[in-house]
DNA sequence: CGGATACCGTCCGGGGCAGGACGTTCCCAT
DNA sequence: ATGGGAACGTCCTGCCCCGGACGGTATCCG
């Protein structure tokens, strides 16, 4: 058994083959239908993060999350801890010690607020900006190796289910 | 900002915009195609885990691996402790600690082995099994509130694809 | 029959993460 | 102006989890 099966069900169908053609894939088997739900997406969760955990270790930092942090940052500054914390889903204190490890890496570079002196601005610094665009194609490497066997219409439905079901009112647990 | 963005994207999709018919949603937007999988998937992943979390802790459990360890035994008994593990990618040690649990609430008793007296071999009482089926009802709810936006075939369309993402040669990082 | 090796489950130690308390600073009302 | 309440970040603490070492057992081989 290559593979541990999730709980309340047998999968019939086979999971590796890929539905051929283009085409987004059908769905073939009811068996399916029994499948727990949060067990297959915490399991995908975990494998694909366990693959982007060791490219990010590869590349020196500590995870995904100094990674996802780091590109945050990147994307967007200007934001406090504290409002970065609450949008990546992060701890306020996991941040802290998380940027404390990358600042020591001369990754970031925390600016206080010319506003408000209680606050501060955490920033990438030009070291930062290398290492995250480095990663960033190892990871795209990473990710099209695991979606080998879908389409690239089953990719895009995959963001969109993902995405809508990601979305919610109440953003509850941490994450990642 | 209802929900936190996943960095280097910008969805300009409504993630909750059901696409109306009973068809798979159409892929949309190009745009998805930046939001980066990993982030996603955890985020998702969170989601639905502490929602199932609530609510196995609203039938006195710690949590879904309680209920997802429950089912398995549930489903199919005979296997050791290891075995188990492995199937359900939890450390040894932390299921010993959490069969433990399990055992001390009259859930599950390890009954030894015959042929193996090191091994013990987890058993669903009898307790434990009404207990189970009382949580699926609960979890069976909980999961279609969430998926109350999807289609039924893009639900299990959103199971074949986690299926087969989630199946890999290599079962790498602890599930749950 | 006896020793060596591999294996199952438990216990212990280290590390990571989140919650609570604290110091500092801001904002607002009086 | 000034005092009270709220907010931001950090430190401290406790919890959970995994990796490694240990006792007990099975299996293999001489």
């Amino acid at each position: 058994m290559p593979v541990p099966s999730p709980p309340s069900a047998k999968l019939s169908v086979d999971p590796t083959a890929m539905p051929d053609g283009g085409k987004a894939a059908d769905v073939q088997a009811a068996d399916v239908q029994a499948a727990d739900l949060t067990w297959l997406l915490n399991r995908a969760a975990a494998r694909m993060r366990g693959e982007l955990d060791a490219v990010a270790r590869g590349h020196g930092l500590a995870g995904v999350r100094d990674w996802i942090v780091l590109t945050a940052l990147g994307v967007e500054g200007g934001r406090t801890q504290l409002q970065l914390g609450r949008e990546l889903g992060v701890d306020k204190t996991t941040l802290t010690s998380l940027l404390d490890r990358l600042e020591g890496d001369e990754l970031v570079v925390r600016r206080l607020d010319l506003r408000d002196r209680r606050a501060r601005i955490p920033e990438v610094t030009e070291a930062g900006r290398r290492l995250q665009t480095r990663i960033a194609v190892a990871r795209d490497e990473a990710e099209a190796r695991l979606l080998a066997a879908f389409s690239p219409d089953e990719r895009r439905l995959l963001r969109v289910l993902l995405t809508r079901l990601a979305d919610s009112t109440a953003a509850s647990g941490p994450c990642l």
